[in-house]
DNA sequence: CCTTGATCTGGAGCGCGCTCCAGGTGGCAC
DNA sequence: GTGCCACCTGGAGCGCGCTCCAGATCAAGG
């Protein structure tokens, strides 16, 4: 298996080496190999982890939520619980694209009306 | 034109009184009404910009920005900017609920896969 | 070896967007 | 008048999610 130095993780996944340290302190990341002078080593699982990670970063979840689904990855017995706390995560995106699609119409409403302002103004 | 407290504009708009102080002082919020004794009188000129705000925010607006077309709106020759900064939000809202809508794929596939799991679990 | 650049640690600091506080004033009901 | 609650101001503080720093160590090339 492959493995791979602190830095190219970092530009693999996109966080940075202090992010990545950070959430190693956390607890979002456990058990990342060291050499025998203390460096870390990544392998592809560490990558497919932090992918999931990005994905839930990037889609809002707060980073207690996001600990509290790396410790239910701890205990194999959890399905269940990982499955409702996506699940809910699922329902939270759901809305959050409902409320952004609304307001974007908002917002288009208003381009449309400094739009046709604009047009009037350009009559003379 | 009706009139309005601070704490019914509060409850109004869903911003705190704090926020709308808040807002005033970065200059979000301008020319608010005073009684002879200083406290704020709103009229439904303040509730419509603030509801302006609030969708700017809700679509995740940075304040600096929001601060931008705050100064924008000041100033009558400004339409054509306004526009721009609006339809720039708009595409920021489209590069959004793309990538919100991607990411939630990825999270609907690792429940289908917990769920597999899970399934095969319980054939015992 | 020696250099050089990547990485290590613990802990302080930061930027954003509020939120809270102390101490004082306003304004309406009684 | 007198309560009493809403509201005022300036400024400090907070929670989140990193980000930066100092000073030390590691690892690979020459």
């Amino acid at each position: 298996m492959p493995t791979y130095s602190p830095g190219e993780i970092a530009d693999k996944t996109g966080f940075s080496l202090d992010t990545l340290r950070y959430y190693e302190r956390i607890g979002l990341l456990d058990d990342i190999a060291r050499t025998p002078g203390g460096q870390r080593v990544f392998d592809d699982d560490d990558i497919a982890w932090l992918g999931i990670l990005r994905c839930l970063r990037n889609t809002g979840m707060p980073i207690a939520q996001m600990r509290r689904y790396a410790d239910l990855t701890r205990d194999e017995r959890t399905m269940r619980e990982r499955v409702e706390l996506l699940e809910e995560h699922d329902r939270e995106i759901g809305r959050r694209l409902a409320e952004l699609a609304e307001q974007r119409e908002h917002i288009r409403g208003k381009i449309r009306y400094y739009r046709s302002l604009d047009t009037a103004g350009e009559q003379e």
